[in-house]
RNA sequence: GCCCUCGUAGCUCAGCGGAUAGAGCACCGGCCUCCGGAGCCGGUGGCGCAGGUUCGAGUCCUGCCGAGGGCGCCA
């Protein structure tokens, strides 16, 4: 199916073109109508014309039958454009025929690398980990969902000075007990008494850092002990994602460690290019662009005076295997906004190097911070960070109680997944509705909330429509069923669902997901008044009722296809 | 000091250069002859300040004020 926007374009654009090649009708959704030409008055003004008169003149031009209902000048000269029931109806019908209900593959797919959730071994996820795991989950379903090529790396952090600390500390607790505390996800518990061992016992500060150099060097036994926190760690991040139901594995993890072999390349390669100066003993490039706080140019250290590897280095090293090895097209950084300089610098280099071609793109894919109700960074009363899995686990706790109350005579295997997906879906889509660039309030409570632009009030929007077939023991129409629009609350919940597609396509090309969630909320609220004022079941009329059913059925659709797009589960009954 | 992000209703947020700036929460008032009232309908209330660009600025540009973040060997 073609959808509304483009059919209304290109007859919109045939009229411009009779008056100037190429002129940009700039179609919009309208609050005077069903969408609005704004495009007749820069047009007027390029030409020096009347804009109510160059309006008159292109609604006489302009081709819309079957299409608009009425298309009038209005105010200044703008064209509303009011779309006919019937093509509505037509459109909603294909729209219900269509599995993927009007989502089109991309015309230019290409390979997608997103990097994003990157924890750190032997550290436990908190808030700041839910932002980055969450959000780059729909961007990856999003890109997925038209035919791009995605390829999911986690880069965890998995290499460093305070893993001599962290394989020493692992000596000291045993080789079992030490992997037992980690397998039952006391991550911080085990770095803070190995960081506590370093700070205030000279002789293990001193096997930490010669562990370092053993860790560095290759050394086998060294190199097993690493490998147990790595695994551990890593076995607890699964558990985590499938508790977030997201789709990240294992298999997606490229850790820091992944790219040790290419450092020395990095180095190397900009050595040769003269790209690197030699600066207090560290070996950096200073991209044109970037100074510091004196105004002076700042550096991006690839290699330390001590010799090590700046995370630069492996940044560097990582974008150069994405491009060659994978054939990224394009590679997201689901990063927060701290690290923008960064990541402009990496960038910037890797252009200078030759290693980020002219068509590949690199995109930071920003997002602020979570903050307490005191709007400083989120932490427990005590002031540590909080773990994410307490902040789920609450969650799914809050929506256990409220499932229990309102389902007493269900199962108890339902019931807690009724609760996951509550919990779980109520955390996520208030991440995901915020605009990635802003920080915004961690509010359990609201966030929870059944009223309201939150998860739950979008799965019992979902779970309403379905149950009018559970209730009613009917099945959705069969597709190509006709569709009646004739209650003004019919029409604006078939127009939203229309625009579905537009939707989608926005959230993904922003890489935005809050747009789709404005989206869905509006699509959830349009049906909540369609289900007020007009009965399905006890529809006055066979059509009336066969008609409204597939309106229903396709709602319940597009809210469930959607928030699947965002992560979230959409639970037939709750 | 320089750079980046952000200032929209009491609170939390939408707003793709277009008309009278929209929601939710809270508050006030309606709707149970109703298929899920976790709902629907209505009301009160707002673009940090000052310039500029434009036919048109919450949106773009400049300056100021305010908040947060970044600014050479932690990632």
């Amino acid at each position: 199916m073609t959808d509304i926007r483009t059919i209304l374009e290109e007859r919109l654009q045939a009229a411009f073109d009779t008056v100037e090649a190429g002129a940009d009708p700039v179609l919009r959704p309208s609050d005077h109508a069903d969408f609005q030409v704004n495009g007749t008055l820069p047009l007027a003004k390029r030409l020096g014309r009347n804009p109510r008169e160059l309006a008159e003149g292109l609604l006489a031009a302009v081709d819309l039958g079957g299409i608009c209902e009425t298309v009038e000048v209005s105010g200044p000269g703008f064209l509303n454009l009011t779309l006919s029931a019937g093509f509505l109806a037509d459109q909603l019908q294909a729209m219900a025929a269509d599995e993927a209900l009007g989502l089109a593959p991309t015309a230019d797919p290409v390979t997608v690398v997103v990097d994003y959730s990157a924890p750190n071994v032997a550290k436990e996820m908190h808030v700041g980990h839910l932002r980055s795991t969450i959000i780059g989950d729909a961007l990856v379903r999003l890109l997925q969902a038209a035919g791009h090529e995605v390829v999911r790396e986690n880069h965890v952090g998995d290499w460093g000075t305070p893993f001599g600390m962290l394989i020493e500390h692992l000596l000291d607790l045993g080789e079992e007990e030490a992997t037992s505390e980690l397998s039952v996800g006391d991550l911080d518990g085990f770095y803070r008494q190995a960081r506590a061992s370093f700070d205030a016992d000279e002789a293990f500060a001193a096997r930490a850092r010669a562990r370092v150099v053993l860790l560095q060097s290759g050394d086998p036994e060294t190199l097993r002990l690493w490998g147990i926190l790595v695994g551990q760690s890593i076995a607890y991040f699964d558990e985590v994602y499938a508790k977030l139901g997201v789709l990240l594995t294992d298999a997606d993890v490229v850790g820091e460690s992944f790219y040790n072999p290419m450092l020395e390349g990095v180095v190397a390669d900009l050595e040769a290019l003269g790209l690197l100066v030699e600066n207090d003993g560290a070996r950096c490039v200073f991209p044109p662009g970037f100074a510091n706080r004196q105004g002076d140019p700042l550096p991006l250290i690839i290699r330390k005076s001590d010799g090590g590897y700046g995370y630069a280095a492996t940044d560097l090293a990582a974008i150069r295997d994405r491009v060659d090895r994978l054939g990224a097209g394009r590679i997201l950084y689901v990063v927060g906004a701290p690290q923008a300089q960064h990541l402009q610098m990496c960038f910037a280099v890797a252009r200078l190097a030759g290693w980020l071609p002219e068509g590949v793109e690199a995109v930071h894919v920003a997002f602020g911070s979570v903050l307490g109700p005191d709007r400083k960074v989120f932490r427990t009363r005590a002031g540590s960070t909080v773990k994410l899995v307490d902040l789920l686990d609450e969650a799914v706790a809050r929506a256990a109680g409220e499932v229990a109350e309102r389902n007493p005579d269900l199962d108890e295997g339902t019931r807690r997944d009724m609760a996951r997906a509550l919990g779980v879906g109520a955390v996520k889509y208030a991440d995901l509705s915020n605009d990635r660039a802003k920080d915004y309030v961690f509010d359990m409570d609201r966030m929870l909330a059944a009223q309201g632009d939150t998860g739950p009030y979008l799965q019992y929007a979902h779970a309403r429509v379905r149950n009018i077939f559970a209730r009613g023991e009917v099945d959705p129409p069969p597709a190509g069923s006709p569709l009646v629009l004739a209650e003004p609350a019919e029409r604006a919940l078939g127009l939203r669902l229309l625009r579905f597609g537009d939707a989608v396509a926005g959230a993904r090309q922003a890489a935005d997901p809050h747009r789709l969630c404005l989206f869905l909320y509006e699509t959830a609220s349009a049906f909540s008044s369609f289900y007020d004022h007009c009965p399905v079941l006890k529809a006055p009329d066979g059509p009336t009722r066969l008609s409204r059913l597939a309106l229903a059925d396709l709602t319940a659709r597009v809210l469930a296809r959607g928030l699947g797009l965002l992560g979230i589960e959409a639970p037939d009954r709750m």
